[in-house]
DNA sequence: ACTATCAATGAAATCGATTTCAATATCCTT
DNA sequence: AAGGATATTGAAATCGATTTCATTGATAGT
């Protein structure tokens, strides 16, 4: 009754472990008595097995690590979940790690999820360099990375495609007739950053408009950050008509700045924001944003780390770019909120 | 280089595996010199333990299984971090499981942890049943709850003290001069609704007032179902100036539902809602919120699970209750929000 | 100087499953 | 009916660590 073993369902079902493991894992090679005989025993002692003498010999956890920056953020918790159920439908359980914003922690956790507590790992918008990052693969662990695409061959990666990002947005704002846009970006050496201002370029030469580099203010990727970026940025120039905001934060930021100064949305100042996390449908206006398919974006990487686990994951496609989507809402078109 | 074993650093070293197991484990049996070769053997081979092995023979994880609700929710992610942190700081690692709002895959989950993949597990806001759950506890599991307090022997609890929390908002709305005070109140079957409602009568009664039970409508813990819960309400009686919601999710219900009948906020309706989550500053005005300990009651419980894992857990106390805050602002108190 | 005690180490058993390989039983084929 | 192929089963090795128990060598007590 307490914890029963393998032994015990061979003794009671009178046949040997080797067979009752056999009936554990499915194998065609029991006769239906003995199957029966055997899952009777597992009934009447109700046995379940031991995970760690199972992992120990199979040398499998069926586990996955994921090493999150901050489970708090909603962003993040979205992407999780989606590795979660993709997880989950290939029998993966997954272990999560909060590294809560600090490096240290997060090379931690991975040397931790590494001596083999799990058969393979993911990062959520890591924070180690490319470079740390390869020399856990070198070891001959899988790890998958989300938010980043390193060059790796051995490491997939999901990313969305910041390029068409810029673009859209730019393009959105130039078709409502503005001319002179900033753009709030976050770290400048973050990816993201260097994409979506790549992005941000194309859309102005596209819609026939110059760039301005004084137009251009980078700041942290966070409220505060989008706050003290705006008001630098409006104490400079003040000549800009519209705001281009690394993520929401940051456009929650914005809204604080032209509160303060008096600027109305969209009237004055139009605003575009990333991500289309909840809040931006409860301030007044609502601020537009570009909403990723998060989940899509974790769920598409558990099947790659999974598939590389596998050795099912064919040499060359490492990057796999999936697509975003613009929300227009009220604080870059007028009427747009009212429904 | 690749996966070397506790045996290829016993013949590095010249020693017997179970000299470098005792290194491994700071056993004090080891000459200064024995260790510093062994050291120096594992630094070579860059050896790290595999956790299986040892798992399987120590019988333990250390590891602690966290069943959530879903992982989404901002307040079940802040328990979590107190989960965490804790049981980081005394050397465990936990496993996140999203239950998904399923029933069904919290069962699963639950079993799936018992197979001694984790010491101990932690559930936060469950959905099975107090029977459930006991149930579990009694194959010779540690489980702890958070957010329930069951009158189980074994199975540590940790929740808030809702009746305060009743008694907190009553009076405050009574101190403003509301006299007739509605309740949206949860789930009717739901502890936290069971003792809020009646702090909530405690409260009426401190301040002179009658209960009305006219004025207590149950809905669900959801913006939609605050919403429908307050629109009957009004509907049927419209004799109230404040209402009392069971979570700010249902108070941003509410504040829909004033929005569409015209009703100023808190000018003809004071409202107050519990959690605090962070949208409550958003709108406006910001809605008065109780604040409840969140990271608190994830470390708290935190401690007790591993304390009844190591045997310390002394019989008797099992519940643990911890305090709450209310946070006054806009909707319950003219002024309040400026600064 | 001789034995009792203790510190340091190693050999081997152990944790609980899986898996290889050998053994048996059964069924065809000719 | 005999030999070979095939389907089931079991015995024993194995995964990689920990831990018990025995052994050795050194120290101390008388």
């Amino acid at each position: 009754m307490k914890n029963s073993k393998i032994i015990d369902v061979a003794r009671i079902a009178n046949v040997s472990p080797a067979t009752v493991s056999r009936v554990l894992n499915d194998s065609p090679l029991v006769t239906k008595e003995t199957q029966s005989k055997v899952l009777k025993a597992i009934q009447e002692l109700n046995y379940t097995p031991n995970a760690m003498g199972k992992q120990l010999r199979s040398r499998k956890t069926m586990t996955l690590g994921v090493v999150v920056l901050d489970i708090g953020v909603s962003y993040h918790a979205e992407i999780i979940k989606g590795i979660e159920q993709r997880a989950n439908a290939m029998n993966y359980k997954i272990l999560i790690c909060n590294s809560q914003n600090e490096k240290k922690k997060e090379l931690e956790y991975l040397s931790l999820l590494q001596n083999r507590t799990v058969d393979g790992i993911i990062l959520v918008a890591p924070m180690l360099s490319d470079e740390e990052i390869a020399a856990f693969a070198g070891e001959g662990y899988t790890i998958g990375v989300i938010g980043r695409r390193l060059g790796h061959p051995n490491i997939p990666c999901s990313t969305t495609d910041n390029w068409k990002i810029g673009r859209d947005v730019v393009t959105h704002l130039a078709a409502n007739g503005h001319r002179r846009i900033a753009f709030l970006n976050g770290y400048e050496e973050a990816l993201d950053s260097i994409e979506r201002l790549q992005g941000f370029k194309e859309g102005l030469a596209a819609a026939g408009l110059p760039f301005l580099s004084t137009l251009v203010e980078k700041g942290e990727f966070s409220e505060d950050g989008g706050y003290a970026a705006f008001c630098r940025l409006w104490e400079e120039s003040g000549d800009f008509t519209a705001v281009f905001a690394a993520n929401d934060e940051m456009a929650l930021g914005v809204y604080k700045a032209c509160f303060e100064y008096g600027i109305a949305i969209p009237d004055r100042m139009a605003v575009v924001g990333v991500d289309n996390i909840r809040i931006t449908n409860y301030v007044s206006p609502k601020i537009s944003s570009v909403e990723q398919p998060l989940y899509e974006l974790g769920a598409l990487l558990a099947d790659k780390v999974i598939d590389q686990i596998n050795g099912n994951l064919q040499q060359g496609q490492r990057n796999f770019m999936v697509d975003s989507r613009l929300v227009v809402k009220g604080s870059s078109q007028k009427g747009a909120d009212s429904k």
